[in-house]
DNA sequence: CACCATGTTCCTTG
DNA sequence: CCAAGGAACATGGT
């Protein structure tokens, strides 16, 4: 599921039903996702905890706890949350069956938070090191044209590359990369520090503009994060609720996967490439260089 | 069987 | 110390 955009739909779904519960208990199936916390650190500091909030900061989800430990005395504990390439959080009846690969769920009472992540390759952990590194909220005014373009400029990597470094701007994955490039009118191959001003004044907002706009279409459908079986259609694979863009017929993505395939924009057929192990994918005629 | 997949971290190499 | 590249992680879909 998670890239900026659908990190911040999950997080304002979760909202409501998770804030102000309390935890009764907690289960940690996989200690691979708690790295390098463990399952006592977790029940030890959670179990009796109650929300307070939950924010975004890229692709990380913050739940935010205190923790009554003992009369008049409360800790403030975050929690760390990060997907990963498949995973998937939720709230449901503890009367369901809990899915194949739940890494983690919570006892809530009423209700059990469940995540889930088949790879695990996501985190729930006490740890929060991995926020340090990370660089300015794209669609907050942190996230400045003059230190996007200085970083640029000091960068020899390829355009779409630098894009996913974190530390750039935070939250951007190799979905929105391509998208953000194709509408920007630039190729990916691009070394990052050839951009004119210009044109990284140009992506600059294509980056805001992609994000936030995938987070409107996300955010209007009644979504079901729950949904068992098949695949999160929601964001990626866009259902018949998505926007209908201009010739695009409820698609979402102008680009992403979308090789050989006519552009939306030109009908000239969408190309894929490989850079750094990765899908890139771009429209030759719409990103002449 | 082969290849591909929304991400990050760790280890090398220069 | 830094930038950059690649492997590793683990499972499922096509």
């Amino acid at each position: 599921m998670p890239e900026l955009p659908e990190v911040e739909v999950l997080a304002r779904h979760l909202r409501p039903g998770l804030v102000g519960q309390t935890i009764h208990q907690v289960h940690a199936l996989r200690s691979r996702v708690l790295r390098p916390s463990t399952a006592r650190d977790l029940s030890d500091l959670l179990t009796g905890a109650r929300f307070l909030s939950l924010e975004r900061r890229g692709k990380f989800l913050l739940f935010q706890l205190t923790a009554c430990s003992g009369p008049g005395k409360s800790d403030q504990i975050i929690v760390l949350g990060h997907l990963g390439m498949t995973g998937r959080i939720y709230l449901r009846s503890p009367e369901l069956p809990l899915p194949r690969h739940t890494a983690v769920h919570l006892d809530l009472g009423a209700s059990r938070m469940v995540y889930e992540d088949p790879r695990g390759f996501g985190r729930f952990t006490l740890d929060l090191k991995s926020l340090e590194s990370l660089g300015p909220e794209p669609l907050t005014d942190e996230f400045t044209l003059v230190r996007f373009q200085a970083d640029l400029e000091s960068s020899r990597q390829p355009i779409k590359v630098k894009l996913l470094d974190q530390s750039l701007v935070a939250g951007v994955g190799n979905i929105y990369a391509s998208e953000s490039l194709f509408r920007a009118g630039i190729r990916p191959i691009r070394a990052a520090r050839d951009l004119s001003h210009a044109e990284a004044a140009r992506l600059h907002q294509s980056i805001r503009d992609t994000l936030q706009e995938a987070i409107d279409s996300g955010s209007s459908p009644e979504l079901d994060f729950a949904t068992q079986g098949g695949r999160d259609s929601l964001f990626y694979y866009g259902s018949a609720s998505a926007t209908q863009g201009a010739g695009r017929g409820g698609e979402r993505l102008w680009v992403y996967d979308r090789a050989d395939k006519p552009c939306f924009r030109c009908n000239a057929p969408i190309r894929r490439i490989v850079q750094s192990a990765r899908s890139s994918y771009f429209c030759p005629k719409c990103q002449k260089r």
